[in-house]
DNA sequence: TCCCGTTACATTGTCGACAATCGATCATCG
DNA sequence: CGATGATCGATTGTCGACAATGTAACGGGA
């Protein structure tokens, strides 16, 4: 009937939903740093909105693990601590072996384009010496493989890990000054997911992580990461 | 100062938390069954409160991919799909893999009398023919892998997978009839899981969540399980 | 009879105000 | 001077009412 646009769902139409991405992205980028207390009444008056929208949006970053929430207390931005990092990467590692076992078989050409797409993409944010842009293109880049599986679960469980990675990141960027990963990091993670042998796509994921996790240690041997313990995740 | 009672917390304060439980409880247990609507008013009054903690506890449930709502239009208790049910076995058996690498070597005496006592918990409920039981205690067994691992982020992602589970469960006991495992069905797993054998033990979990999805194929051919898939879960 | 616009109802979204609780500050007492 | 208790401010929790929206029933016309 329609002319067919690809308009999944008309614009946003709630506050909430609005709200929890502008939250989610000031987070992200760094505007409210980790262990940074969050006032609802600010917030609201922020984004001139009720408390009531803001609080919806609140409890739904609470549960994607961006925030916590003490019961007549206050509302602070999580502190990644050590063992956290240690965390994100062991389980991603995990995870990203199962996206590439459930989405090998239904790599198409489609799959290959979109990934030297964002593989470019990430190249010239590199060039370009954008930080935020890299931490945004190799997210992406990591998610083509979670988008292929078709694994709707799987994709929910990367996406409670993608933000925390995120976060990590820009925490990682601020404190360190730069964090973005060499212009070639990514070619044999793109050439492997391209060819055919499954195993050897497994070895490099785990020798991606592996890297990760080793530049994270060199920086947390530098310096603390989290300034207030009290603030960190909980189970 | 105290007699040293292990209360962590004093009782809940929020109406939120206590709600969300009281919710989560009904649907797993079967009380809102999958494709239920749920409405605010109504669940306000039944539980005394106002309908923004309620709001509030739905969110929560909304997170944990318990009920889905479309704005301005209604709350349903999801109903999983046939795919639904293949992606939580495949997601699940990649992390208990994963749970049991982690907390190999953290096994210790605490360990294993754990394990056989949430193993004779299980029995038991399996001997007392109640289903609702064997559900719970089936599930907390599988669950101290997961806590001995000490993995938080582990955790989070199994509890996502834990509630889907469960509410498949409990479907396949209501549409069934009978769901619970055969008395000697752990025996095997409980075994591997106190040897010494690593490679034993995750071969059992592979064949142990085979079993599963087997059993689930046979009762996906007799009766379709989802009666709307508008209210199928979304990505 | 079928189609379509209209209307009414049910449900969720949003708002502003008030109550409950926590943390820190300050006064008081030993 | 230190410790203890009360007070105050700040923040979150809760409430009831109203607005926005979607769905379905209803009625009119071809």
């Amino acid at each position: 009937m329609r002319p067919a646009p690809p308009i999944a769902r008309l614009p946003r139409t709630t506050f909430r939903e609005h709200i929890a991405d502008r939250v989610r992205m000031a987070i992200l980028s760094g505007e409210f740093a980790p262990g940074a207390a969050l006032v609802e009444t600010a917030l609201a008056e922020q984004f001139s909105v009720s408390r009531a929208p803001l609080r919806e949006a609140l409890r739904q970053l609470i549960e994607e693990g961006l925030v916590v929430t003490v019961p007549y207390t206050g509302t602070h931005v999580i502190a990644l601590a050590v063992d956290d990092v240690r965390e994100i990467h062991s389980l991603r590692t995990t995870l990203e072996h199962f996206a590439f076992e459930q989405a090998w078989e239904q790599r198409d050409a489609a799959f290959r384009k979109e990934l030297r797409q964002r593989h470019t993409a990430l190249t010239r944010a590199v060039d370009r010496h954008d930080e935020l842009a890299c931490i945004a293109t190799e997210l992406e880049l990591h998610s083509l493989v979670y988008e292929a599986s078709g694994h709707r679960l799987l994709q929910r469980s990367w996406a409670g890990l993608r933000g925390r990675l995120q976060l990590y990141w820009a925490a990682h960027h601020r404190a360190h000054g730069t964090r973005g990963p060499r212009r070639d990091a990514h070619d044999s993670y793109v050439a492997a997911a391209q060819g055919e042998n499954l195993a050897t796509m497994l070895a490099e994921v785990a020798e991606h992580m592996q890297r990760g996790a080793s530049k994270t240690q060199k920086f947390l041997d530098t310096r603390a990461l989290t300034p207030d313990p009290a603030i960190t995740q909980e189970a």
